[in-house]
RNA sequence: GCUCUCUUAGCUCAAUUGGAUAGAGCAACGGCCUUCUAAGCCGUAGGUUGUGGGUUCGAGUCCCGCAGGGAGUACCA
């Protein structure tokens, strides 16, 4: 039986003033993971039995949590270390002696500590083989290793992720949400989390009015089918067309004595644009008729690119659904009082008692601003599902809104509203700096994958291992390897921080990347191929088998698998599986250079060996899948 | 201006959240395929963690100052 209790911390009880991010988006997701009866994590029988030989030799009592342990350094001999140097105060007795003492009481009282050894203030413990191998078995026969499956009663997680504007196709900063949310998402579902994965598309606004005027002037019934272009870079271009458009006017308009400010609003088509968003908040016909064709062109692209991506929702919700229940909500609040309105008609919260300034949330001509529809579409997923738990992933460029927005629902007094988490990811830079779709520096999403596509292939065919395939499947491997290292590349990063993408760099299937992972589970399942070929069976591991320096240290990395899950659903950090995966394939690749599998003749040893490979190969393909990324059998 | 944030090897990133002698990959140089996939393995070289102080048994990590990047502060989204 297997349990896991989550318990959500509410950070933001304690202050009632102060609204900084810190106490609003702190990580307040945590989750503990009990320990499956009778089989006592090794970390956390140490910690208790430390906790039991304070007492015992000083008579203090400390808690399990309050006692810390490492993995012990590579340098030195051990596999788990405890520091003692906080204990010191207790045992009014030197670094060294104390750890001595605790050294021989554990010795003594954990039948699964071979030797220890002390330097400084760190005690380094000596794990015996037949523990890890016993932990290995364990690995081995479940087929969903180190990961949690959700129950009907456990809690509900809904992220929402991707969040598209419908007036350009996706661009490298959208590939690193998407990536980051799908991989949450599963994150979240292998710690034991119902999930829901949510889209909002940002169909209604200003935006798409630009792209739906300069099509109306520029465009000649222009369509995806009688040009041949997908639907999302078709409308994408009319975008960047007003924008020319525009900006030659407000250059003219200037010429002509305007100041910038006058000029930017006197513009005929930004005028234009605003009298087709008014129109279309009043459901003009003309207006919806040409807004519903043009976004319908993008959902067909977008679908294409979602796919190749290999992301998918549960649920979609539309800006133009939802921007109404944030109006009345706006409106609600100001009869309560809450928000205020201006002589002109526009609405604003004002939020300086909480430090911040005022934000518009209706503009005088009555038309909704982003922060509405935001409202409105929390308040409709809340009612929508039981969502203990809404993550929003989007770029950190957005801190402020979302600091607003918890605000805001807070005192249109919805209780969940300051529980909100912003995953707040860092932005994509490229070696020029950012992207800027004017200066045509913006890396397409669609070509990006194929780029990377016809890189795979290239290599693929060079190194020539697949030449029995058809090219079906061969066209399978290359998309599973381009996406593989596009993916890694951009998941081992930090979320929090700014990258950088080199797009020739990025191309790279050696060393630390998606590819060279993906080989290293090829080249196990080789292995296994051909053990079968031999009619070599295989089964749970003799614990009491005579192990190498290598194979220690894969078995080691194998096994702290579910400790890396855990860690990485609390820190909501793919990178942390990523970096995993990596050290665990480095692990076994030196493991398989150095030691024979299938050459070995000692039976007891070989099973060892190939139950280690196969688990291995497991644990790369159950980590990669939280990733989003599928391993080839062959490559 | 104000708020937030970042700065680790030539480049891109790690560092178990305050622990031991700061680690990988790329790039450079040298070695290893008659043996389970060389997209691999081994080695050499590369660092005053931007800078100055502070906190303590211990600081890349926490606090304060300075320098330099980035973001936000819109009737944009």
């Amino acid at each position: 039986m297997q349990v896991a209790v989550i318990i959500f911390f509410n950070l933001q009880i304690t202050i009632t003033t102060d609204y900084s991010l810190t106490n609003y988006f702190s990580s307040c997701f945590i989750i503990f993971a009990a320990q499956k009866p009778g089989k006592m994590n090794i970390e956390f029988l140490i910690k208790s039995s430390v906790a039991a030989a304070l007492k015992n030799l000083y008579g203090v009592d400390l808690k399990e949590e309050s006692i810390q342990t490492q993995h012990t350094r590579k340098d030195f001999e051990g596999d788990i270390t405890v520091v003692v140097f906080p204990f010191t105060r207790f045992s009014k007795r030197s670094p060294e002696q104390t750890a001595g003492d605790l050294g021989e009481y554990l010795i003594l009282n954990v039948p699964d500590i071979s030797k220890y050894n002390v330097l400084k203030g760190f005690l380094n413990l000596v794990i015996s083989n037949s523990h890890w191998v016993s932990e290995l078995n364990e690995a081995f026969e479940d087929p969903f290793y180190g990961t949690t499956k959700a129950t009907k009663d456990s809690k509900l997680a809904m992220v929402e992720y991707s969040s598209p504007n419908t007036n350009k196709p996706l661009h490298l900063g959208h590939i690193r949400n998407n990536l980051l949310g799908y991989s949450i998402s599963e994150i979240l579902k292998a710690n034991g989390n119902n999930v829901v994965k949510t889209n909002i598309v940002n169909d209604r606004g200003i935006h798409i009015c630009k792209s739906m005027f300069a099509w109306m002037y520029e465009g000649k019934n222009e369509t995806p089918e009688n040009s041949g272009k997908k639907g999302d870079h078709l409308v994408g271009e009319y975008y960047v067309k007003f924008d020319r458009m525009y900006k030659a006017e407000v250059a003219a308009l200037m010429g002509k004595g305007l100041t910038k400010e006058v000029a930017e609003q006197k513009a005929p088509s930004i005028i234009g644009a605003r009298e087709m968003l008014r129109k279309w908040e009043q459901d003009d016909h003309e207006i919806r008729n040409l807004w519903e064709t043009m976004n319908r062109w993008v959902y067909a692209g977008f679908d294409e690119t979602y796919k190749k991506l290999g992301v998918d929702f549960d649920k979609i919700y539309y800006e133009s659904e939802t921007y109404k229940v944030g109006r009345d909500e706006v409106l609600r609040g100001l009869d309560e009082g809450i928000f205020e309105k201006q002589d002109d008609g526009s609405v604003w919260a004002n939020l300086e008692n909480e430090g911040l300034d005022r934000k518009i949330l209706l503009r005088s001509d009555g038309t909704s601003v982003y922060m509405t529809q935001d409202i409105g579409t929390a308040k409709l997923r809340y009612e929508d599902y039981p969502i203990d738990k809404m993550v929003y992933v989007v770029g950190n460029e957005q801190n402020y809104h979302f600091q607003v927005l918890a605000i805001l629902l807070d005192k249109l007094g919805y209780k969940w509203g300051k529980d909100l988490y912003h995953f707040s990811y860092g932005m994509v830079e490229l070696p020029q700096g950012k992207m800027k779709s004017r200066e045509g520096t913006v890396v397409d999403a669609d070509d990006l994958i194929d780029e990377m596509v016809n890189v795979a292939r290239k290599t693929s065919e060079e190194l020539g291992k697949l030449d029995e395939y058809d090219d079906n499947e061969k066209e399978e491997i290359y998309r599973m390897i381009a996406l593989g290292a596009l993916k890694y590349f951009i998941l081992k990063v930090d979320p929090k921080k700014t990258m950088m993408f080199n797009p020739e760099e990025s191309i790279d299937f050696n060393g630390n990347t998606g590819p060279f992972i993906q080989y290293t589970y090829a080249r196990i399942q080789s292995v296994l191929r051909k053990a079968k070929e031999q009619g070599i069976k295989w089964g749970n591991a003799q614990r009491e088998v005579e192990l190498r320096e290598k194979e220690v240290e894969l078995l080691k990395k194998i096994v702290v698998f579910p400790e890396v899950v855990t860690e990485s659903g609390k820190l909501f950090s793919p990178a942390l599986i990523a970096n995993y995966c990596y050290e665990l394939v480095k692990a076994y690749n030196q493991f398989y250079h150095d030691i024979t599998i299938l050459g070995e003749t000692d039976e007891v040893i070989r099973n060892f060996r190939l139950v280690m490979t196969e688990t291995t190969g497991k644990v790369i393909q159950l980590g990669f899948s939280l990733l989003g990324i599928e391993c080839p059998e062959r490559m």
